[in-house]
DNA sequence: GCGCTTATGCCACTCAGTGGCATAACTGTG
DNA sequence: CACAGTTATGCCACTGAGTGGCATAAGCGC
């Protein structure tokens, strides 16, 4: 491993083995997510992969715990900010479904890593074309979820935990992000965390409405 | 494969060879659902699945995709039929979530076969158990959303394609079958499909009051 | 410099999943 | 009942993900 210009997050101060820990994991991640996307998931394998990287196989699963998660990380970043975040934030009398909204943009807030929200994109792109990246994510948001649960129920003073009423809060949430996720992907709109956390408030926003929303047959022709 | 017996759905009228693969089927999913629930799905190969039904690997992979897949199957025939019954629904003027609710229940009662509570049971606690399968039963769920969602789109006269709330709609009772399917296998009540049936209108009926759900710190000690 | 700890590399291995091709089993015709 | 056409199955060899064990090298404190 021959790296000899550190390419971002220099961070000194911290043990020299340490930065090259994550340099390795970063360059990781970055490679992958470009092999992935010029050549699709399936059409790199983790011996080129690591060939293209300068690291053995074996290493790379000290790294990452299968092919999959080396792509979505910057997701699991994400989230794991959001897991922290939800640790101090205060309830504050307000429905534990706008605590949680508020948890996930403090999150984002927090994803200043150069290129953040264009690896986000390119993850995103490559779970709708994979079907095993995609359920790893979709498994991946549910533990997230049910972490988030249970620091809900060791913090907050909810009475009984067989109410659905906190879980369903959360997989609102989930579902929430997942479905900004897909519009800002999409649409037209700047490709930014700004434009990221906008789609997730619209969604938010949407939840009481899908409820409620009434239709009737289309009319023929 | 001397199959002396057929244990159930001897569906006659079907031609001889339609009928030997139904059964196939169906002893490679029973025989899967003990072994696995007895060691344990990692402590399973698929060589010694195949060697206890007298079917080779190859033909395994005729039948199903996956090893995790063998394992989905009641789950994975529910949702079928689920989306079957939403194709012929009618609306009626109120809200969607409602209609979807129903063809959720119209498909359980379709259910029938000997023994579905049971199979979904035993499923359900090795997704539990088991990452990969809990990864490939939200993936089939998350595909199943989308099928719904796209039915709805072309049979109702819902305006916009970007409105996320028929999206979250169906997310929402996803979440609510989610919801329910756990408390049914934890619950004391009966694991039958009628009281499967009720777990999932109480969560469907929890989904209003998740939104406004309110709760403060707890206080310590 | 010199031990101590920890990350890495290498090797052999298990097992899920696939492709190709030969063979057996079912089908419905005469 | 034989015959030809179709379709399911079995066998074999192969790729590629993921793991365990052990030797080695790199960073760390002294």
């Amino acid at each position: 491993m021959s790296n000899a210009l550190p390419p971002r997050d220099h961070d000194d101060r911290l043990p020299l083995r340490e930065r090259k820990k994550l340099r390795t994991r970063q360059t990781l991640v970055d490679t992958a997510l470009e092999l992935f996307t010029e050549r699709g998931f399936n059409g790199v394998t983790l011996d080129e992969l690591c060939d293209a990287v300068e690291v053995s196989k074996r290493t790379f699963f000290r790294y990452f715990a299968s092919k999959e998660d080396v792509a979505m990380a910057p997701t699991q970043d994400l989230w794991r900010a959001f897991l922290e975040d939800l640790e101090t934030r205060e309830p504050g009398g307000r429905p534990v479904l706008e605590m949680l909204q508020e948890a996930l943009f403090a999150a984002m807030d927090r994803m200043t890593a150069d290129g953040w929200a264009h690896r986000v994109l390119l993850t995103r792109q490559l779970a709708a074309a994979t079907p095993s990246m995609d359920a790893h994510g979709l498994h991946f948001c549910h533990d997230t979820g049910r972490a988030a649960l249970a620091t809900l129920y060791r913090r907050l003073d909810l009475a009984t935990p067989d109410d659905p009423r906190t879980r369903l809060a959360v997989d609102m949430l989930v579902a929430a992000f997942h479905c900004a996720l897909d519009t800002w992907t999409a649409g037209p709109g700047t490709l930014t965390r700004a434009g990221l956390a906008a789609h997730v408030r619209d969604a938010c926003a949407a939840l009481p409405g899908s409820l409620t929303l009434t239709a009737g047959l289309r009319p023929p022709g």
